[in-house]
DNA sequence: CCTTTTTAGGAAATCGATTTCCTACCGTAG
DNA sequence: CTACGGTAGGAAATCGATTTCCTAAAAAGG
């Protein structure tokens, strides 16, 4: 491996000039400067950047943690997948790289994330997934600069889609289309889920429908098993709701699936509507009804966030709300 | 942060001596060692990977490159996320960090592919996706260890699903049903694919239906524009195909709705067959007929593949070839 | 022509580990 | 009592950069 002591040896200069030829120091006359890249240039150079990170003291380095205790896994979550996407994107325009902290040991996590993430120096986290988890707060509550995605807390930048908003939305659409007995499958509790919740019930409340209870129940972001056994549970009612808003497209889909092997007809028996916008939801049919969530703007919002973040002395904590799109398919029907 | 120093100083001892504790020397009698790693808990010692690597002059990280020309984002490419799963999984359970090479400026992938590579120290690379890139190729033939999926040559171990086999089975099954009329959609040119066009044809032979090569057509795989293009061709023809094959799910579900809009019926006035074995072709409907690959064989030979490349002294070229395995759906129909 | 100010570049410390000798010191054997 | 071998631990070099002084030499000014 060629380093900068090869460089400076064939330029006849000290290593100490070539950095500085490197890093554009005006102390050097451009003149050497162009002799020392044009040697670097030939010899193949490649700058060792641990070597710079170390000696520097900052890394460029940015986890990434998708912390699901369900099967949906880090690489193939579609919604995480697309925000990571535009994630990356503009972080790596700042000449960042990106670490995927996958701690698994026998298959399963191990516990010390948070010293995994040091020993890595990362200079900041983004964090998707389960942020109660134990494992998750010590990083959330440690001095790493994080952000994270549907986090709605104060502990660190929360960037997410208006949920409140869209809820109210989409309770509306049902609403207007006459119907009065709409269940919602949320996701497990927390900020965001109280937020959807709160959405859904002033949406009934303003067309005057009592909210009943037993139609709000918790299910679990991508749990697809979960979302069929709440599913389940509800077909067999005697009053049987006429629509169910599931907590994701990934759910939604899986459980129309459910109910057409029950028999039943989507939309005629009963409405459906999703949550994320997944491409998938397109190709379901009939086509599934669902909040599409700007997931590039959720993604550069992140990184926006996260730059600023690490770029502070001190960590805050503010939440970015982005709001949702409505898009309305075939899944979801006029009541007779 | 708390170093290597600080803990020597708490314990009274020299640097070495905490390194070898750490390591594990024999030279270090159990109680100091005992001593010693007691007190780096207590003052929650991480170690500095970074300069760990640069003295032990490994990384222990692997860079993966997700090379894309189309629109199919490295995050959300529902195969190889899926592979990339049982990859990372394997991998860091032998303490290998995954580094996610996506150099884009801009918005565009910047050339210098190679340069960021070495520059970060990776112990090597797994490349998925296009590999006749000039940017890709300069890393596989330069002395940096690699592993591909889907690649058939000799620069380095590629790991692959039996494409002869799978086409071979695909193709018959669609004769079997009478079809005599089957077009066959691959991806683009390359050894991959060729494997599957002699399957394809070898099961003609076998069935004594003439090769029509008008019948062979060239796609791209997960490029569902191009996909669709080509299917508009095809529905034109005076003699339009019983059956189409294409190169993947991906192209086959958006061709599906396409054939849909057409105003014709799947499976009954065509045959439609996928390949990849995605979630999502069990969404749509009909369910999709299509040749499961094993991502998670995949996955794990990659890693198996890769380490061992590593810890050889040169670079090899085999190709490891796993079965796929059909799983017929509603796709696809016998002939009236 | 001498002093002062720039300019160009180098020496050496530093970042946080690892690793190769090397040195005390201990116990045991002769 | 001396010699020797083994054990415990340390000093210092190293990895490949960066960065802070610092020193010549050249240029400018008087």
């Amino acid at each position: 491996m060629v380093t900068i002591y090869d460089v400076a040896k064939r330029c006849g200069v000290s290593a100490s000039t070539v950095s500085k030829a490197i890093n554009d120091y005006p102390a050097i006359p451009e003149e050497t400067k162009a002799r020392i890249k044009k040697a670097m240039a030939e010899m193949k150079y490649v700058p060792n950047l641990q070597a710079k990170s170390l000696s520097r003291g900052k890394s460029k380095n940015i986890g990434i943690l998708v912390y699901l205790e369900h099967e949906v896994s880090p690489f193939t979550h579609p919604l995480f997948g697309q925000i990571l996407d535009a994630f990356s994107k503009k972080v790596s325009q700042q000449g960042y790289n990106l670490l995927f902290v996958t701690h698994y040991v026998e298959g399963k996590r191990e516990p010390g994330l948070l010293k995994c993430i040091m020993s890595r120096n990362v200079e900041g986290v983004v964090i998707l997934g389960e942020m109660d988890n134990e494992n998750v707060l010590e990083i959330i509550n440690s001095p790493i600069k994080c952000v994270g995605f549907d986090y709605y807390g104060t502990k660190m930048p929360g960037i997410c889609t208006d949920g409140y908003a869209a809820l109210k939305q989409v309770t509306e659409e049902l609403l207007k289309r006459g119907h009065r007995n709409i269940a919602f499958i949320t996701g497990k509790a927390n900020k965001i889920t109280d937020q959807r919740i709160k959405g859904f019930q002033d949406a009934l409340f303003e067309y005057k429908v009592p909210f009943d209870r037993s139609n709000l129940l918790e299910g679990e972001y991508f749990n697809q098993d979960k979302a069929i056994e709440i599913t389940a549970c509800l077909l067999e009612r005697k009053n049987r709701p006429t629509a169910i808003i599931y907590p994701d497209d990934y759910t939604a889909i899986a459980a129309m699936g459910f109910i057409r092997s029950k028999g039943l007809s989507i939309p005629r028996d009963i409405s459906v509507f999703g949550f994320d916008g997944l491409e998938m939801a397109n190709y379901v049919t009939p086509m599934l009804s669902t909040v599409v969530q700007d997931t590039k703007a959720l993604g550069e919002e992140l990184s926006k966030a996260l730059i600023e973040e690490m770029s502070s002395s001190e960590k805050h904590g503010h939440v970015v709300t982005l709001p949702g799109k409505l898009r309305i398919s075939d899944s979801i029907a006029a009541i007779k």
